[in-house]
DNA sequence: CTACGAATTCGAGTCGACTCGAAGTCAACC
DNA sequence: GGTTGACTTCGAGTCGACTCGAATTCGTAG
């Protein structure tokens, strides 16, 4: 298999992250990348393939709300190399089970909201919409 | 039916919500309530029933990540009377599409998590979690 | 009568994650 | 050789939703 060195500039990668250069160089100046990300001869950032696939995880780390700090503290310990995959394994299969409490809460949640849209939705069809101007257990 | 006009303090109300005394204040600052809060003697705030009812539909709209403006958009309308139900339910709806799609958002994500999780569990069975250091496609 | 705890108001502070803007450099194209 | 446009650094600003603290006032229990 060939080894692809192509290199990617940082307009490049946003695109391809939707991540905005802004927030990529935020992202390497907190850390958030297990090695220093290369520059061409006039300093600018060159990004590796293996970079955006690692961009597109943390993406999903944000998205599912693992902060910058944690996802550093993965970082550091892929940095250190062989001898940490317990802890990273710890580490990512508690934050698998914040996301999987977060998507209960979210459709516990979600389903209140459907109870009170199937009430405006009865009410509006049957025209007794009058009387849900206010809240509580009687608006039912 | 008995009208229970019983009411409770801004510390109870706290209780059984959830939100602290502090955000109650801050919620009635920002025109979360239909009608103005009432007070004793003392100007304490008095809490019904009712109250703690929508504030719990609140939470559950915070919860899924309605902003604090729109919530308010909803309660001037139910202040508004009836003739604005059609309105009120489009506003519920739209949320409500919109925590559909955060579901499935949180879920595909999850998926990501929970491959990369599985890889580990994989490698580390194996004994071969050396080759986990970097990431990419050839670690999977 | 005094002490206590639970309220009150108001304004300021915090937090995380961007987001922006200014001032400058550099390579490439016309 | 000038303009363009993407890039650089750095520090400051924004945003939403709280969160806190200080100073004060009440009503009740001892």
């Amino acid at each position: 298999m060939a080894v692809t060195e192509e290199t990617l500039s940082i307009g490049t990668v946003s695109a391809r992250t939707g991540l905005s250069a802004h927030t990529l160089r935020f992202y390497e100046q907190e850390g958030l990348f297990v090695d220093p990300v290369r520059r061409d001869s006039a300093g600018r950032r060159m990004f590796t393939h293996r970079e955006v696939e690692w961009l597109r995880v943390c993406v999903r780390l944000r998205e599912t709300g693992m902060s910058l700090p944690d996802i550093r503290r993965y970082v550091e310990l892929v940095r250190q190399g062989p001898g940490t995959e317990q802890e990273r394994f710890a580490l990512l299969r508690g934050h698998e089970a914040k996301v999987r409490r977060q998507v209960a809460q979210l459709q516990e949640s979600l389903g209140v909201i459907e109870a009170k849209v199937a009430t405006y939705a009865r009410h509006l069809e049957q025209g007794t919409a009058d009387g849900l101007w206010r809240e509580g257990p009687e608006c039912d």
